[in-house]
DNA sequence: GCTTGACCTGGAGTGCGCTCCAAGGTGGAA
DNA sequence: TTCCACCTTGGAGCGCACTCCAGGTCAAGC
């Protein structure tokens, strides 16, 4: 046995086994899983670790039609470096867009927390 | 003509007029927008604001349920303070953990970056 | 009076990302 | 050997949040 079966992988990866299943028929993968002479997936090392980079990229927002994309780019060799770069800086710019957006979002509802906080505070000390 | 149209509230607010409407049908807003005699929707201030402290919440990424949910201690009126409070302060720490995620991942995207950095580097010196 | 265009309604359709299911094969323990 | 849990596949189904559509109403401008 050289790899982890997809209970195993699915359990380290925090994802479901349905989960990897589908990345791999979507083409989120490097290469087909190999299978056990009974047709098991066997998950080895790489793998792993490229299914880690994956759920980095889906878990800061990258839609599957761009790691698919990437993940294309990474199965097609030596050569595309700077297309891989461009893909990820591209992410990383929407990413910190995003971040900015939401921490800004964050502060009105701060505010608004505030303001109920300190209505009950009132309310408290009337009582 | 005390407010304004669903085509301006949705540009002000940066939504579409469908949106607005599907939002009022599903019981985010604070009461069925009043009508010209025609019909027609007529936002007003108060409304316009809302919907504001609304596209907070979603864009921070509260579920529609949950916003309903506030919706509905809001139009409740007073009383139900704590319970507001206990909701935004739930949402602003499920907001919080996920700012921190996103950030470690984008950590951990940055960090490839800069390996495709230095190999696109060494290869132009190498040329 | 007629056209134009913005609005109305109820309801169907869409895209995304899974998630579940049925039917069947496999492998280690009792 | 007989379980039983786990795996396989193809494909259907789901929840979310819109988004679009058909068919109709109304007010204003020409």
């Amino acid at each position: 046995m050289t790899g982890v079966t997809i209970a195993a992988a699915a359990d380290e990866l925090g994802l479901s086994a349905d989960t990897l299943r589908y990345y791999e028929k979507d083409g989120l993968l490097l290469r087909p899983v190999p299978r056990s002479t009974s047709g098991h997936r066997q998950y080895d090392e790489p793998d792993l670790r490229w299914i880690k980079l994956v759920t980095c990229l889906r878990a800061t927002g990258m839609p599957i039609r761009d790691v698919r994309r990437y993940a294309a780019l990474v199965r097609a060799g030596d050569g595309n470096e700077e297309e891989r770069l461009a893909l990820l800086h591209a992410h990383r710019e929407s990413v910190l867009r995003e971040l900015a957006q939401v921490t800004a979002h964050l502060g009105a509802i701060d505010h608004k927390i505030g303001i109920y906080e300190h209505k009950l505070e009132v309310l408290e000390q009337s009582a």
